[in-house]
DNA sequence: TTTTTATGCAAGTATTCACTTGCATTACAT
DNA sequence: ATGTAATGCAAGTGAATACTTGCATAAAAA
């Protein structure tokens, strides 16, 4: 990737961030980047063409990669707390606010395979850390879909929601809120 | 509300649902509502006015009152799965994407105060009655606040993920993951 | 019946957008 | 030194968009 495509990506993304898909043109693209707006066209076929080759980089994928769920204890308390801390590490509100501007109609039908990639991965490496833990003896026989689903739509939820409305809506603390849930989970969990 | 700005104001907002503010032309308002289009500029003063008047219809406001939150038994399972039914149902996914239609920057600063309502209230009638709750002597003294939102961000991550990937993500059915979450938070809660 | 109001219809305006073209310039490789 | 690739610059194109205008018509109110 030559260096003035990466501008370009990196220009159009943060854009998408702040104003969405639609309302990000190429001619502001063209500002952000600091090249003029012909280049862009010689680079990629078009504007859409700019934010499907974004969302394949790493950078613009919040850095989700399988590494993330390696180092768990077999604790069910800290092993909750790294998973959410990781979750919220990566999926910032800015992370987020990009996501939504991705889901211009547009590109949407393009674009959300990718999206739906992050959840997935972070759900289905709950679900498969329940069912190690229970192999184990250390977790009661549960519907673990459903839970992971829980776990992971608090995290979620919290990190959407901050995205959204910042401190408007509440200004609980990112780690408060980690402690705070998991101990919920945990009580929860273990008393089956 | 005379009929004709009725139907452009539901014409409006269906259309932003299916395909955000931006993408959604006046032209395709007065398609669907089956006017011509120099009605809508009769009857509003711009694009921009049929939404800000449709957003202080009950009608595209999820039909949130304070009224849902009165129907307490002050035991904690059934009012935890009543809060919850209560904003799934409401807030399901065709609303979930019609909040997400109304984020475009174009208007954000004028829809977010409305949106922001919504999750205000349900947050506040929990925080409300966890406190009740606790001057019943029904609950232990806790971070309400953070209790509450890890109760709503579940439900709100339910819903949202629901409207963004259908049963691509999971396949979990409301009514099981209301059980299960009331189910785990329950125990969490009760232990303490 | 007469007048008013609501709406349709057709044409138009100014602006913006994604994308193009032709030529000049710069920088780097050979 | 010469050729080549990358980029700037300026101008332009066709389509779409929010919004307007003038006039005809039909229904409702007086």
């Amino acid at each position: 990737m030559d260096e003035t495509s990466q501008k370009i990506i990196d220009a159009a993304m943060e854009l998408i961030k702040e104003k969405g898909y639609v309302a990000t043109t190429t001619k502001d693209i063209a500002g952000r980047a600091d090249i003029n707006e012909c280049t862009i066209f010689r680079k990629f076929k078009g504007k859409k063409e700019i934010v499907l080759t974004g969302m394949e980089q790493e950078k613009w994928r919040g850095n989700v990669s399988p590494a993330i769920f390696q180092n768990v204890t077999w604790e069910l308390q800290p092993d909750l707390e790294m998973f959410m801390r990781n979750y919220l590490d990566r999926i910032t509100p800015d992370f987020v606010k990009l996501s939504i501007g991705l889901r211009a109609p547009q590109i949407y039908e393009d674009t959300r395979p990718q999206i739906l990639k992050i959840p997935k991965a972070f759900l289905e490496a709950l679900i498969l850390y329940f069912e190690k833990m229970r192999e184990k003896g250390k977790m009661p026989l549960l519907d673990y879909e459903c839970l992971a689903m829980t776990v992971f739509s608090s995290a979620f939820g919290f990190t959407f929601l901050k995205a959204s409305f910042n401190d408007q809506l509440t200004t609980v603390r990112q780690e408060e809120y980690i402690k705070n849930s998991v101990s919920l989970f945990l009580k929860g969990i273990e008393q089956e």
